[in-house]
DNA sequence: CACCTTTTTAAACATAAGTTCAAAAAATAA
DNA sequence: TTATTTTTTGAACTTATGTTTAAAAAGGTG
């Protein structure tokens, strides 16, 4: 890959980051591709040049996103045994890298607001990858009866929301560090899947 | 109050209605005045007799949501003597009126997003106040130490959040009828704060 | 340096949709 | 019925902002 195509990939990395940034705060309608190209020392033109659309821009930014999520959690599966613990780290790993990337993630919270056709088809897909990640690791757990078979997309529902829900209320200025944060809601949400006589 | 004010009343809320059920799809900014109108048999004109402006319309939509939920909730608390209970009580109640009222409730998922100023402070205010609540409810367990009371913030926004991603997930077709649904989730829920042993 | 390719610019363009307004229609009252 | 008030209309107005484009600038290559 030469330079030049490193140079520009660069780029378009660096516009993706701008733009989730400025969405984070404002919303995709209320950011402008002027505030986007500003935020960069550009001019909203130069935007065209790497990206169709604004929308093409949005698009890429949450698959991006989506795809860093699953590798995440496909990976834990991999290299974990034991079931609970697990299920204990890819918790902990998905609210870390919410804390992480809270900008990206409040855009995707009603993809059905924003992409439609293919581009809606492609993230629903992405996010139905991800969801299911997470169905494996309750069906892992099914021998310590915590849940039923048939509750467990019932209850990685629960457990996602009570997560992402975090782009409502969470701050960095919070009392507890992300780490104790995460540490403390992962034990909380372990209750859920856990057995009642332990 | 006169048959006049009566009537402009009942307008107001049928165009709020209107709105928030054509919103639900299609999110607040990809929702037109001539959509809303339309769905009235009205033209987008006449909008602005009733509202200031579109702005107006969403805020006064909010606000009736959560006074509503805000009066539930209350009541709940009035009624019940047993702490455990009045979570369970307060939880099915939460899910079955997000059911219900799905569409405006979809609105107010990110209110920084939407409102500024004064109205956001007072939707604000209304959520706090909802919150409230709910830690209420939730201090009354403190003496089965199920959770400690500095974590009654935190284990309050995990089950709102579980809940309110209902919006995400929910859809009448699904296999569970709404109260056995209500009813499942919060089994579950009430793990959270429910003692190891039991 | 001279040539070619890539990138950036700034201005012009296009358009959708919120808002205003004067006049017409409908509802109510006397 | 006539007069008055309320409601609705539909066209005109306004503005914001996404997009296009031709030309300039920058970067790379022989």
């Amino acid at each position: 890959m030469s330079l030049r195509t490193l140079k520009t990939k660069k780029k378009k990395t660096e516009i993706i980051q701008s733009a989730t940034s400025i969405i984070e705060e404002k919303g995709f309608h209320n950011t402008t591709m002027e505030e986007i190209a500003a935020n960069l020392l550009m001019t909203k033109g130069s935007l065209y040049y790497y990206f169709k659309n604004k929308q093409d821009l949005l698009f890429q930014s949450q698959v991006l996103l989506l795809e860093q999520s699953i590798g995440n959690i496909a990976s834990i599966i991999e290299n974990n045994t034991n079931p609970k613990n697990a299920l204990k780290k890819a918790i902990t790993t998905h609210i870390e890298y919410l804390i992480e990337e809270q900008a990206t993630f409040a855009m995707g919270v009603n993809p059905e607001q924003f992409f439609e056709g293919d581009q809606l088809d492609t993230i629903l897909e992405l996010r139905h990858n991800y969801a299911q990640h997470v169905d494996q690791l309750l069906l892992n757990m099914m021998e310590e009866k915590a849940i039923e078979t048939k509750d467990v997309k019932l209850v990685r529902n629960l457990l996602l929301g009570a997560m992402n829900w975090m782009i409502e209320w969470y701050s960095p200025q919070g009392s507890l560090g992300s780490d104790e944060l995460a540490e403390k809601m992962t034990m909380y949400l372990m209750k859920i899947v856990e057995t009642e006589s332990k």
